[in-house]
DNA sequence: GGTGAGACAT
DNA sequence: ATGTCTCACC
């Protein structure tokens, strides 16, 4: 028996709604510890990984490790049917291969329950090293969201270039070329606002601009985004889900020899 | 002569909007008593009554019964070049093949008339029986709305079980099934949002979604909407227009065999 | 109250 | 597929 109740469906919303255009189906991997998934983009450029921890629900309980395949627009579609105050919980049976989730209005004079069925997804287990990173940027989730919109506009790539000063974006095309530069902040302000660089050595790498845009839909889910570098090591862009766990996405910088 | 005269024709904006997508043309009936308008729709599946009382406008005068056929996306063209707040007069001759739609603007520093060729349409005389439902269900029109879009995306039909406790409104398909269970409110709430049940007897029966998603058009005439139920016989879809009359669908059950 | 994102209709 | 509109959120 599997069960994991949340007070906020909208945190599921804003997962779902990041993660959907990047994968069509994925494995939740449910154990006492939480949720997790791990998977690659549907083109097999990116990784996609979600950790929500047990103890961020307001009741878990998962007697025997499972894995749920979901078909996530369809997920999706369900979680549509829900408001953002509705406590949603999410049941399955041991062996199961349906899913059920049930959302609640505040007074409970509305109790609407979904059932899906479950798909059987090829398991591809992802070993993702921890690494020590060059860099490690924290910025405004909004500003780098922004900028990677902005820059999109100029050319298909992105070169971030880290120095204990501040962080550079960059891009070129036909059109001209784009830098955008963001300073350290002093301490003082609103940490949601600030922006932090921890810095091994410099680093400057390049990424194709239409995964760090997909990677940006889920800025609703956090204030701030972490950005961590290394050469030669993939870029890891990572949203802080408050209280509950983590979505992080992996992108290998673009190889210099291949820009021309 | 023929002459309606209301204060807001906002009203008659929404009316055309709730039926203009569900009718192509309709014959409107003029009399002492008031507008009425019978037709099945484009498809011949669902029957569409609106009832405007003439005591509900504030001028109305009809000497002669009459009935004006008219094309509903040009009736809709000519109301969508009127504000909210202008009073419209409906005038017509005893014997025309014209009608008259008239604005005027609060401080008649605008009016505006539009004339608009009546069509000939056969008349369908339509019997509809007046009966005890064994089930009667008043509840938030766009709670009802909310629900109709939502199970859509499951299937393409809705069941309706009712009973004294409360009404559930079931869906299924490819992906699972669907459940939305609504309680009877106490008697406390603001009657907007009050959920009231009359029963004589539960009833079970399921219906096309895409019929009554149409009929949700007009959720924005009224606050609530009224589901009136009894086996073997049409649903009744009823929106109450405020001190003016009311506008009914009508939607015949899908038989149980045919569900398969 | 303004803005943004969905949904709907054309 | 696009434009408009409405609802929800900030």
């Amino acid at each position: 028996m599997f069960e994991a109740r949340l007070t906020a469906s909208a945190t599921f919303k804003k997962i779902l709604d990041a993660i959907k255009d990047l994968l069509n189906e994925a494995s939740f991997d449910c154990s006492e510890s939480g949720i997790q998934l791990q998977a690659m983009d549907n083109s097999h450029v990116s990784l996609v990984s979600l950790m929500l921890r047990s103890d961020g629900f307001d009741k878990y309980r998962c007697d025997r490790n499972l894995t749920m395949g979901m078909n996530l627009a369809n997920m999706a579609k369900i979680f549509k049917c829900a408001n953002n105050e509705d406590t949603v919980t999410i049941k399955a049976q041991d062996d199961a291969d349906i899913v059920t989730f049930m959302f609640e209005a505040k007074k409970q004079e509305k109790i609407s329950d979904y059932e899906m069925k479950l798909m059987n997804l090829d398991q591809e287990h992802l070993g993702i090293p921890e690494t020590d990173f060059s860099c490690v940027i924290r910025m405004p989730s909004g500003e780098f969201a922004r900028i990677c919109k902005d820059l999109a506009q100029f050319g298909e790539s992105i070169m971030i270039s880290c120095t204990k000063e501040g962080v550079k974006f960059s891009t070129g095309g036909d059109i001209g070329t784009a830098n955008v530069k963001i300073a350290q902040t002093n301490n003082f302000e609103k940490e949601e606002e600030s922006v932090t660089i921890e810095m091994q050595e410099p680093v400057s790498l390049t990424f194709a601009c239409q995964y760090l845009n997909s990677f940006t839909k889920a800025t609703p889910l956090a204030s701030q985004v972490q950005l961590s570098m290394s050469d030669n090591v993939p870029l890891v862009v990572e949203y802080q889900i408050p209280d509950l766990g983590h979505l992080r996405f992996y992108l290998a910088p673009k190889i210099e020899e291949d820009e021309n």
